[in-house]
RNA sequence: GGACGCGUAGCUCAGCUGGAUAGAGCAUCUGCCUUCUAAGCAGACGGUCACAGGUUCGAAUCCUGUCGCGUUCACCA
C-alpha cells in the first residue's frame, strides 16, 4: 500500500487510501488480476503534477513488463475500468508511462462534511488499552539557567509528546535532572563564600538565574587563582587541579555523598530555587511534566541490574574487578558498566534508571530519550544492554536525536558568555512582536494585558515554529540580532492565517450548510486534498517523531489557504450554496491549523 | 585512525521506502490595499542536488569510493 507520503505531491494516493471505499487499487488489482492474472501487485500512486490533467496518477511502468503491454493500451484499458467500476473517478488521460485520473467533486464534497463533523480529525484517541510510552526530555543541570539548546530540546520532547498522543498513545512526560557532583558544589561553594545571605527574593532574580550568577563567579574566581598560581611558576595544568577553590569543592562533594547534614540543606536549598526558576521558564514555554527523576536519587540504582546481567552471561567481569559488556559482534567496542571500585558510571545509572521507570509505571511499552546528537553512541549502547537483558519494552526505545544550536559567532560556551538564555530570548521574541505589531497598526483597543497575551502568543509561536520546523537531526542556526523572521514560513504567518479566518467566521450569522451539488475550483480542491493528508501525516509524523513534518504541512497549507482566500469573495458572492461552502471550507481549514498547531504546542489568536 | 550524521538556489530549509520539467521562504526586481485583516497575494530572477563511478526503462533519492563540515570513540556526565 502507499504509504508515508506526506508531501502536498503525493496526498492523493493518500486520499484514495483513507477515504473510498472500495479503493481505487482494489478496482485495478481486480482488473489485473482477471484479465492479466496478477495478484498481490503493489500499485504506485502519486498526486498528479500541476501541469498535467487530474487530481491523482497511477504510475503504469511497473505494470509493462508484467502485463506485457505497452503504456498506452495498459492505461486505457484500466482507466476505462475505474471510470465504470469506482464512483469517484470521472475521467482520465494516458500520459507516456502517467495514468491520470480524475476524481469527482462529490468526493471531495462528502470529505468536508466528515471532515467538519468530527473534531481532532485524523487523531486517534487513546482507550484504556492503548500503549503508555514515556518521552524524557529538558533533563537540565541544576547549576544553571535553560538556554537555547534546552529550548531546542523542551520543544521537541513536548511536540513528539503531543505527536504520540495523536497516535492513540498514552504518554507519560518524564526528565531525569541532574541534581548531583561537583558543577552543583561549585555554585554552592561560590555563594558560601562570597553571597550569603542573597536569595531570589532579596535580590530579585529568578532561582536558576541567582544559583547561575555563583556558577559563573566561581569559574571567575577560579581562573583567578589559577592564573595567580602560574604566575607562581606552576604548570598551567597543575594549577588547574590545585587552585584552592576547586579542592573545596571537591571536598564539598565528599561530604555531600557523606551526607553532611549542613551541605545537603544547603544543597537542597539553592536546587529549589533552581526549581522553581525553571518551572517559571516551563510555564512561559507552555511545557509541562508528569514526572520528575532525579539523579541523586537514581545514581546508585543499576548495580542489581549489572548482578543480572552477569548471572545471565550478558557481562563479564575483568580482574580488576570491573564489569564489562562486549558489543563488537555489533560493530561497537566493550564498553564499561561498573568500575572497579564497585561504583557506577553513567550508563549504569541509565540502566537502573530505565528499570526502574518500568517499576514505577509498569503499563510502559516504550520510552523515548530527548538528547542532543553527541550521545549518539551512548544510546545505541543503552539501547543494546537493555535489549540483551531481555526486557519486552527494550525493542521500543528511541532516541530523539538533536543537532546543536549554533550561533553564527560559532558553538555556545557558557564560560566565554555566549550563551543564549532562555528567558531572555523569550522576552525578545515577545517584545519583537510588539514592535511588529505596533508598525502594524494592529493594537488599537487593546488594554495592556491583552497586549501582552497577543504578544506573547506570536513571540513564542516564532520561536517555536522556528525550532520546529527544521529536521531534528540536523544543525540549527540561530542568529539572535536578525531574530526570527515574521514573514513567510513562520509562526506568526500561520497565525496571521488563522486569525482571518477566525475573523470571517465572527461575521456569520445562522447555520451553514454544505450542498452537495456544487461543483468545485480547482484551489477548493487543492485544499481538500491537502486537508484529506492530514490523517497520514499524523502517522508518519508518529513514525518517524518528527514535529518538522507537521509544521511543513502547515505551512503548505496555509499557502493554499492564502491563495484561495486572496483570490475569492467570501461575501461577495450572491449564490448563498456557493458562499455556505466557502465558509465552511475555511471553517475546515481553521479546525486543521488548530490541530497541528496544537502538535507543535503553537497556541492561535483570534485576532492579530 | 574507527563509528555515526550532514552536504540541494546568494542565505535558511523542504523533497529522499527511485518516477513526469528539483520546490518553498528570505534577499533582489515588477505589479496588487475603494469588497471579507497587505504579518498577505500574483509574477520575474536564481540549481553541475559536494565530486566520481555503479545498479535500471528512470537516481537529489539506493550502493561503492573520494572530498568538506560536525559529533563521538574516558574506570567524565
Amino acid at each position: 500500500m502507499p504509504d508515508g507520503r506526506v508531501t502536498l505531491y503525493n496526498y492523493l494516493c493518500i486520499l484514495y487510501m483513507e477515504s473510498l471505499e472500495h479503493s481505487l487499487s482494489q478496482s485495478v488489482l481486480e482488473h489485473l488480476s482477471s484479465v492479466y492474472g496478477l495478484s498481490d501487485q503493489k500499485l504506485e500512486f502519486q498526486a498528479t503534477r500541476k501541469d498535467f490533467e487530474g487530481d491523482i496518477t497511477l504510475v503504469l511502468f511497473p505494470l509493462l513488463k508484467l502485463t506485457r503491454q505497452n503504456p498506452m493500451v495498459l492505461g486505457e484499458k484500466i482507466g476505462n475500468h475505474l471510470v465504470e467500476y469506482s464512483p469517484f473517478v470521472s475521467h482520465f488521460n494516458v500520459v507516456s508511462g502517467f495514468l491520470n485520473l480524475t476524481i469527482s467533486d462529490a468526493f471531495y464534497l462528502s470529505f468536508l462534511e466528515d471532515f467538519l463533523k468530527v473534531k481532532d480529525y485524523g487523531h486517534i484517541h487513546a482507550d484504556q488499552d492503548a500503549p503508555t510510552l514515556m518521552v524524557e526530555f529538558s533533563s537540565p543541570n541544576t547549576n544553571k539557567p535553560l538556554h537555547l539548546g534546552h529550548i531546542r530540546n523542551n520543544l521537541l520532547g513536548d511536540s513528539v509528546s503531543k505527536i504520540l498522543e495523536a497516535n492513540g498513545n498514552h504518554v507519560i512526560k518524564t526528565q531525569i535532572i541532574n541534581d548531583r557532583g561537583i558543577h552543583i558544589c561549585k555554585s554552592m561553594l561560590a555563594w558560601q563564600r562570597f553571597g550569603v545571605g542573597e536569595t531570589p527574593e532579596s535580590s530579585g532574580l529568578k532561582g536558576d538565574q541567582l544559583v547561575g550568577k555563583y556558577y559563573v563567579l566561581f569559574e571567575t574566581k577560579y581562573r583567578e587563582q589559577v592564573a595567580e598560581l602560574v604566575k607562581q611558576g606552576s604548570s598551567q595544568e597543575e594549577a588547574e587541579k590545585k587552585a584552592p577553590l576547586l579542592l573545596e569543592a571537591q571536598q564539598m562533594l565528599r561530604e555531600w555523598e557523606n551526607n553532611n547534614p549542613e551541605v545537603r540543606k544547603l544543597w537542597a536549598q539553592m536546587n529549589q530555587w533552581v526549581y522553581d526558576g525553571f518551572e517559571a521558564t516551563y510555564q512561559k514555554l507552555g511545557i509541562d511534566f508528569d514526572s520528575y527523576y532525579y539523579e541523586s536519587e537514581t545514581y546508585l540504582l543499576g548495580k542489581s541490574i549489572i548482578q543480572e546481567g552477569l548471572d545471565k552471561g550478558v557481562f563479564y567481569t575483568q580482574d580488576d574487578g570491573s564489569v564489562w559488556i562486549d558489543l563488537t559482534d555489533e560493530g561497537l567496542d566493550e564498553k564499561l558498566l561498573l568500575r572497579s571500585d564497585g561504583t557506577a558510571v553513567y550508563m549504569t545509572q541509565d540502566i537502573g534508571t530505565a528499570t526502574q521507570r518500568v517499576v514505577d509505571h509498569p503499563q510502559v511499552k516504550g520510552m523515548v530519550y530527548t538528547v542532543g546528537n553527541e550521545q549518539d553512541y551512548h544510546f545505541k549502547v543503552l539501547f543494546l544492554v537493555l535489549q540483551k537483558l531481555g526486557y519486552s519494552w527494550a525493542d521500543s526505545l528511541f532516541h530523539l536525536s538533536y543537532g546543536m544550536v549554533d550561533l553564527p559567532s560559532g558553538k555556545m560556551k557558557s564560560r566565554e558568555g555566549t550563551v543564549v538564555d532562555a528567558d531572555d530570548l523569550i522576552e525578545q521574541m515577545k517584545n519583537t512582536a510588539g514592535i511588529i505589531a505596533a508598525e502594524h497598526g494592529k493594537i488599537d483597543g487593546l488594554d495592556q494585558d491583552q497586549r501582552d497575551e497577543l504578544y506573547q502568543k506570536i513571540g513564542l509561536g516564532a520561536l517555536k515554529y522556528f525550532i520546529l520546523k527544521v529536521d531534528p537531526k540536523k544543525r540549527i542556526l540561530f542568529d539572535p540580532e536578525a531574530s526570527v523572521d515574521f514573514n513567510g514560513n513562520t509562526g506568526p504567518f500561520i497565525q496571521y492565517a488563522y486569525a482571518r479566518i477566525q475573523s470571517l467566521i465572527r461575521r456569520v450569522e445562522g447555520e451553514l450548510e454544505l450542498h452537495s451539488d456544487l461543483s468545485l475550483v480547482d484551489k477548493e480542491k487543492e485544499i481538500l486534498k491537502h486537508l484529506s493528508t492530514y490523517p497520514v501525516l499524523i502517522k508518519t509524523a508518529g513514525e518517524q517523531y518528527s514535529p518538522a513534518l507537521v509544521a511543513n504541512y502547515l505551512f503548505d497549507l496555509v499557502k493554499l489557504f492564502n491563495s484561495f482566500y486572496q483570490n475569492v469573495s467570501v461575501f461577495g458572492e450572491e449564490d448563498q450554496k456557493l458562499q455556505s461552502l466557502r465558509l465552511l471550507l475555511c471553517q475546515a481549514v481553521a479546525n486543521n491549523i488548530e490541530y497541528a498547531s496544537g502538535l507543535l504546542g503553537m497556541t492561535l489568536p483570534d485576532s492579530m
